[in-house]
DNA sequence: CCCAATCGGATCGAATCAGTCCGATTGAAA
DNA sequence: TTTCAATCGGACTGATTCGATCCGATTGGG
C-alpha cells in the first residue's frame, strides 16, 4: 500500500515541469537540478513518461521534453500508471494473470474491483495542476 | 500501488474466519485448508494479525485464534495496516522518517496528505463483514 | 564533416518480500 | 504426576522486484 519511489519522483518532476511555460523545452538535467532527483534516475523516468505518452520527447542537441497535454488534463492516476503499470491492488483485479492459486471460488474477489475502482477514482480526481501548487513561482 | 500478497492472503483468511460462528476456535491449519493459503504462510500471517490485535490467540492443544472484534468492526484499512504497516503512500506522509533527500521546499508534499487520507478513507469504509459476503452469518 | 548534447536501452547492486523450518509453550490424557 | 501431542512464535534462507548507474544510439549545430 505504498507508492514506489519512482512514482513519487515522477510526480515531483512533472510538477516542476508544469511550473514552466507551456512549450518550453525541458531537459532531464534541468529538472534534475530543480527537483533534486538524481540525474540518471531522472533520465530513466522521463523516458518512461515519454513512452507512456505524457511527455513528448525530442532528441539531439537542444532536444528535450515537454508536456503532451495541459497540466489540468493529466491526473495522478495517469502518472502512477505510467510508472508502475496498471493500478491493480490484487492480482485478481488485473485482467490476464489468473494465477491466484487459491480456491477457484474466492469469495472476496468480486469485492476487490469495487475497492480498486474507488482508489483509482480518488487518484484520477487529482490533476497535475493541483499538485503543482496553483499559486507558486510568485516572487515576494 | 499494489497490495502485497501477504495482505491479500490476510483478507482472504480473515474473511473465511468471519464466516465461522463467533467464539469458535480457529486454527491456522483449518483456515489454511479452507482458503488454500500455504500453511506456513498462514501461520505467519495469523501471528502478525494477532500481534496487531485483530485476533486473540491461545496456545497449546486445542488452542487457536478468534476474531477480537465483530467482523463489522474490522475495516480493510485495519487489515492492511496490520500486515504492511502504516498506510503512507509516500515517505513524506509517514511521520518520522524525514529522509526525503529532495529539496526542503518540496511543493507537492502538502498535497500528499490529502490524497493519502482519501485512500485511507476508502479502505476504512470497507468492513470485513462486507468482504466476507454480505448475506452470510445472518440467519434466514 | 566533426563535435557536443541529449535520449534510449541494458546492466548491476540492494532492499524487501514471500516462503519455510525449528524451537517454546500449553493443555489434555494416561 | 508424567508424558505426549498439538499449536503458536520467532529466526532463517531464497527469490523477486525495485532503485540506481553506466554506456551506446541519435540528432542538431558549428
Amino acid at each position: 500500500m505504498r507508492l514506489s519511489s519512482l512514482a513519487d519522483y515522477a510526480v515531483v518532476m512533472l510538477s516542476a515541469a508544469a511550473r514552466h511555460a507551456p512549450g518550453e523545452r525541458l531537459s532531464a538535467t534541468l529538472l534534475s537540478d530543480e527537483t533534486g532527483v538524481p540525474l540518471p534516475t531522472a533520465q530513466k523516468l522521463m523516458g518512461r513518461l515519454a513512452q507512456a505518452g505524457l511527455l513528448a520527447s525530442a532528441r539531439g542537441t537542444g532536444g528535450g521534453f515537454l508536456l503532451s497535454r495541459a497540466a489540468s488534463a493529466i491526473s495522478l492516476a495517469d502518472i502512477v500508471e505510467a510508472v508502475e503499470g496498471p493500478i491493480a491492488m490484487t492480482a485478481c483485479v488485473d485482467d490476464q494473470r489468473h494465477d491466484c492459486g487459491l480456491e477457484g471460488a474466492c469469495r472476496v474477489k468480486p469485492h476487490w474491483s469495487v475497492v480498486n475502482n474507488t482508489i483509482r477514482g480518488a487518484l484520477d480526481g487529482v490533476s497535475l495542476a493541483m499538485l503543482s501548487g496553483a499559486s507558486t513561482g510568485v516572487p515576494a
